[in-house]
DNA sequence: TAGTGGTCTAGACCACTTA
DNA sequence: AAGTGGTCTAGACCACTAT
């Protein structure tokens, strides 16, 4: 048995507590994206249990998506990918046929005051404000999706100085270099409405064609709220696919 | 060691090669939905090995939902349920705002020779025809969405003869009682289009009103499909959501 | 060859359900 | 009280990866 206190509750089995002590190290940035954790041998020595109970734990992470094994070579903290986003169900291929990420380009960014709906995704404080960004993704210059994205500027104030060539494709990272913001997991949403005239617009599609919307909502380690964003397609350019048992 | 040979490659991992086993016997019938199967302790004797790896195989099963756990009573074959079909989010409440289960009207029923696209989704020989039926579901007698079903013949032909009546609202274990046909698992592919003018009828839409598609190949254990199923509703009733990390 | 995770065993004790 | 799955331990050997 350690000596330090854990910090869930004593009651839980021991590999509960074994896997939110692991979680709380991989939030706290103490064990990194892509870097291996202690082995197995380590961990038994370190937290003072079977190896049978390490192994446990570090199974309910990996089942989580949060770890992953290599055999021979370790176990290392996952790097989110979002591989299964809605957002890849909008057809991405170009004029070749191959699938790739498409191009962003960043439209606005702006310092506001949050809208009820905003604030209330991102749970914010009465007074806290904002960075807004509306974003085109296109591939060939054709426009996939068109996204609608706000952040606490509390955390993400950086993101106003910037220079706009600097945001890449991928935001994750971006914001993980640039604000130490790691995102975890997140939460999405789809529905379909029809095009009101900016969204038709940005996609080139006719006024009041059907239009698929994903909300999503990006969680840090702790679950805090970090993005609020809204991703708009062509509803005929989306199809997904789900296992069911 | 068991003196029976295992049907899976015996270079696999013993835990493997008994979840093999165990399917089988589910998918034979041997081991019923409902009921529980052998306890731990007579499986260790059955099959030879230590308690830990019998876990471990029964693990795998209830990770794919088609084992049940209950401490102090037993591990139990589940039923599927379909509680995550993407049809479950369609809105779904009456007029007193509680969800429930639609009723049903089956609207045609005939044996028919399959189009090329239902010929492929069952896999069927050249020749073999099948049973179709056309279906609505609704609630305080407003229509969610309506469906078209194909079913092989020559294991369904039975659903011709029977009084319409007796068709529940649920046909899977209507499937099971009367053709002896049991539904392990599905696949089901959401895209949207506008409605055509026999769906706007039904669904009570404008004609080109955005609709969504729910197309599902539901599969026996051994996966061989046994039923095709295009499902259409009105996109504004429809709010999906998923987790991802 | 050394070190990693993967498999398998054997047994103790606990928590929960049923009768 | 008896029987079930749930937790935890301790140790052996295997398969794979790096060097």
């Amino acid at each position: 048995m350690p000596s330090s206190s854990f910090s869930s509750d004593q009651r839980l089995p021991l590999y509960q507590q074994l896997r939110d002590e692991m979680l709380a190290k991989i939030a706290a940035g103490e064990w990194r994206p892509g870097e291996p954790i202690p082995t197995e041998q380590e961990l038994t020595k370190s937290y003072g249990v079977a190896i049978g109970t390490i192994r446990k734990a570090v199974d309910t992470l990996v089942a989580d998506g949060l770890l992953q094994r290599s055999q021979g070579r370790g176990t290392f903290v996952r790097r989110p990918d979002f591989t299964s986003s809605l957002l890849r169900f909008f057809r991405q291929v170009n004029s070749q046929g191959e699938k790739q990420i498409p191009d962003s380009q960043i439209l606005a960014r702006q310092l506001l005051t949050p809208t009820e709906q905003v604030r209330k995704a991102l749970q914010l404080e009465a007074e806290e404000s904002v960075v807004y960004l509306q974003r085109t993704r296109t591939l060939d210059s054709r426009a996939v999706f068109s996204e609608d994205i706000w952040l606490p500027a509390s955390r993400f104030g950086k993101l106003l100085e910037l220079d706009l060539a600097a945001f890449g494709n991928l935001l994750y990272p971006f914001y993980e270099q640039e604000c130490g913001q790691m995102i975890a997991s997140a939460q999405e949403t789809l529905s379909v409405e029809p095009a009101n005239s900016s969204a038709a617009a940005l996609l080139g599609i006719a006024g009041n064609a059907p239009v698929v919307v994903i909300e999503r909502i990006a969680l840090s380690y702790d679950r805090s709220p970090l993005e609020y964003r809204i991703s708009r397609g062509a509803a005929d350019t989306f199809h997904y696919q789900v296992e069911i048992s």
